[in-house]
DNA sequence: AGTTCCCTGAGG
DNA sequence: CCTCAGGGAACT
């Protein structure tokens, strides 16, 4: 399931492959992926890709006459490039969307693919303006990977509720899903339920660290592929070897020995080491 | 702040 | 068959 790494690893493989592009087309071949009205993404037929970056979990695709497309994974999202050939010959009855490029000198059109088996995955198209002041967007929280200390403490004290259910509050940080909130808690050998308000400093940092060091490490192995998750290029991440609570529960903590716990958060299973993780 | 729902494939 | 996984919107 992508979280801030691969969406991260998706952005980097797309941006080279998408910048300075056209879009010719927009092919919409399942209504409930575009969120709102199909008029907006239509309209961007004509556009020239400018820069595609990252915001938390969301993909944006900045394009000429401040116009974007934004894209959001959600569970099983996957986009890739592939030329008119080879997306004829997969056939593939799970694309839900696809923008037809300008041709590159010599070749055939490629496809921006957007394909996505449980149709969780959203898309946003229109004016660069209006994307950002969707509430989702607007209401996102700091980058992990660049929020300083005294902001990160200040934003902890600032809230009540317990840690786990905080990480993964998108207006809190912006990216950290179950699986890097689990393994942050972990490195940090910070208690799932502890109180977030009532965190110490240097608990905090230590947490605000963890987060940072796992997503780094995680985007430089190109993510984690649990079930659905493959880059651009049909490659698969490596992190899911390095992860050491996620997934595990009732296995022994590959650092006490101890069994590790499960338990449910909001729907969300939590796992984590009852001796290495304390309140 | 907690619950429900969306969706489908995989596994029992 | 049934159940489970899960991000985030939309409820209560």
């Amino acid at each position: 399931m992508p979280e801030l790494p691969e969406v991260e690893t998706v952005v980097r493989a797309l941006r080279p492959l998408l910048t300075g592009r056209s879009v010719n087309a927009v092919r919409v071949l399942n209504a409930s992926t575009v969120a709102g009205s199909l008029v907006p993404l239509a309209r961007l037929a004509g556009l020239s890709i400018q820069a595609v970056e990252r915001q938390g979990k969301y993909i944006w695709i900045h394009g000429s006459g401040a116009r974007s497309l934004v894209v959001h994974l959600r569970m099983t999202g996957w986009l890739g490039v592939l030329s008119r050939a080879e997306f004829d010959r997969r056939a593939d009855p799970y694309v839900r969307l696809t923008l037809e490029l300008d041709a590159k000198p010599g070749a055939e059109p490629d496809l921006l693919v957007f394909r996505d088996i449980r149709k969780f995955g959203r898309v946003w198209g229109g004016p660069t303006q209006a994307l950002a002041a969707l509430k989702a967007l607007a209401k996102l929280g700091p980058d992990p990977l660049v929020i300083e200390s005294a902001a990160f403490l200040a934003r902890l004290r600032a809230r009540r509720g317990r840690l786990k259910t905080l990480l993964l509050d998108q207006t809190f940080l912006a990216g950290v899903g179950n699986i890097y909130a689990d393994e942050a808690l972990f490195r940090a050998g910070i208690h799932p339920l502890a109180e977030a308000a009532r965190l110490s400093a240097p608990r905090a940092e230590r947490l605000r660290m963890a987060i940072g060091e796992i997503l780094n490490r995680s985007i430089e192995a190109g993510g984690s592929t649990i079930s659905d998750y493959y880059h651009p290029d049909g490659q698969p991440g490596w992190f899911e070897r390095e992860l050491r609570v996620y997934g595990r529960g009732g296995e022994a903590c590959l650092e006490c020995g101890a069994k590790i716990k499960r338990i449910v958060l909001g729907q969300r299973s939590t796992c984590f080491c009852p001796k290495c993780q304390r309140k």
